[in-house]
DNA sequence: GCCACCTGTTAGCACAGCTTACATCAAGGA
DNA sequence: TCCTTGATGTAAGCTGTGCTAACAGGTGGC
């Protein structure tokens, strides 16, 4: 394409609105301008073709057989481009909105109350995607992470969405049937815990324990390990935010409560590019946020 | 249409040439832009839309599908806009350049030197207009104009081509015939003049001599008026220019000569769009000025 | 004759859109 | 392994396009 024979494209567009008005001011006023920039830019149109295009007829302007033609042409040019952008934007509109989460913080936190969400904005469709590592943003699609950790992640914005402490979680028969009430004297058998929590792993540098290396029970996932812990087999450390549900029904117990350290759950976004769908759930889960 | 959803036509510009060239630095090149400004562009839209529309990937950028859908709208959209233009500078390049004249000079001063103009020019057309009344140039779909007279008119550009003494002119055979050589005994019936000359309208202004009001013999136009005084019938007052080749030849010969006073025959223009050929015109007249 | 609308033109200002300048990263060749 | 080349990313700041403001004049309807 050679754009150096194109005139401005502000002229063109500015001549393509007389041309369906048939009057300065009336264009003027669909593209929010003034008079004075309409006719500057008829005046410039017509000073580079060398050709008249619309000749001034006491009330409006009466295009010349030249200015037709043009109109024509960027009538239907911009329409076409007009379409398009048109279209794109309906695609952001109803594009679901990709949200990259811990599996804990999925089962544990969101899914009570999703349904809200879905009340709210019954046309906004959501994909949780749960996953362990930390996805690269753009290259994976995802328009909003909720990550645990500190808060600090390079290239993208993080705000704090749920601070939490962590707690030792047992079952409430489980140190009356051992006899105990000494964490110090429990085995390394007595844990559990799941590679696949990104919590786990996170508590455990904070405190400086690697549950791996010191051959604690391992689970494929963190459900599983919180079962383990409901029937009484042993005790695991757990994000409090998770648990609040099970502490407040009897069903755990807490043994040992951390502190939060600037450590929990973040919500994590490209510093471009928001879909609109993913405004709308972002700042849901910030309504949400205060209570938790 | 409604331009308030339609990013700058400047982005999409980018973004189109970004399409086609699948690099920043090359859409950048064509655009004869830096990269910066490009780059620029393209988080515009993609912070407008919400979308991601290119991938960056290593050398070179990737478009996500939706850049797809939006280069191609645009592609066809800028297509369309780009043909419209080049087919009216096409019109504008092969369009005739319409000249308004008088018709003595057209006869008596360009129709001997267009010969010279479609040799070295065949591909401009050129569409002589004689006449009498001063046109509106942008009205009438003149191009250029020229014009007798002291070279002030308004809304118009004026240059001088010839500036022109007038002279009395007869035949060699003329006073001899009549036996005189003084001009105050001449009758009013001795001069021949045209109400269609402007010329000798504005000499005779210009000296105070209504040739309608003394009642001297009226012919259609110029050239018959000519032709009488050729015939040894009477006399009258020419532009110089004009006659020239007649007085060179000895046809006709000078009984008087006036001051040019600032008369003469000016090139007239419209201020704004003057078209390539009437460009091309021009200049070639202004070449043949200086001999004149 | 008045009013309400239009167009034409200039001087001057604001900001979109650019450049400059720096940074990082990947691919090739010495 | 280093160096070169050419890609992208981003911030700061300049510049010229495109606008407004404020004038003028013309036209049609009441």
């Amino acid at each position: 394409m050679d754009w150096s024979s194109i005139p401005s494209l502000a002229s063109l567009r500015a001549f393509e609105a007389l041309a369906r008005h048939g009057s300065l001011s009336a264009a003027a006023r669909e593209l929010n301008v003034t008079h004075a920039a309409i006719s500057q830019h008829l005046r410039a149109l017509e000073a580079d073709f060398g050709l008249t295009l619309a000749r001034r007829d006491g009330q409006g302007m009466q295009l010349t057989e030249d200015g037709h033609e043009l109109a024509a042409a960027l009538g239907e040019g911009f329409a076409r481009i007009s379409d398009g952008v048109a279209a794109l934007r309906d695609r952001a509109r109803t594009r679901p909105v990709v949200v990259a989460l811990t599996p804990s913080f999925a089962e544990a936190w969101l899914m009570p109350r999703m349904g809200g969400f879905w009340a709210a904005h019954p046309d906004v469709e959501v994909r949780l995607v749960p996953g362990v590592n930390l996805m690269d943003l753009r290259r994976d699609g995802v328009d909003v992470a909720i990550r645990f950790g500190g808060g600090s992640w390079p290239g993208v914005q993080a705000e704090p969405l749920a601070l939490s402490a962590f707690v030792v979680v047992a079952a409430p028969g489980f140190t009356k049937a051992r006899g105990m009430q000494d964490l110090a004297r429990l085995s390394a058998l007595d844990w559990f815990f799941s590679g696949a929590s990104v919590e786990q792993r996170v508590w455990g540098q904070a405190v400086g324990v690697d549950f791996d290396a010191i051959g604690a029970r391992e689970m494929a996932n963190n459900g599983l390990v919180v079962s383990a812990v409901r029937a009484g087999l042993g005790l695991s450390i757990q994000a409090k935010a998770l648990v609040e549900p099970d502490l407040a029904s009897g069903q755990l117990i807490a043994l040992h409560e951390g502190d939060a350290a600037g450590l929990g759950y973040y919500i994590v976004t490209r510093p471009d590019a928001l879909s609109p769908g993913a405004r709308l759930f972002v700042r849901w889960l910030r309504r949400r946020a205060k209570p938790a």
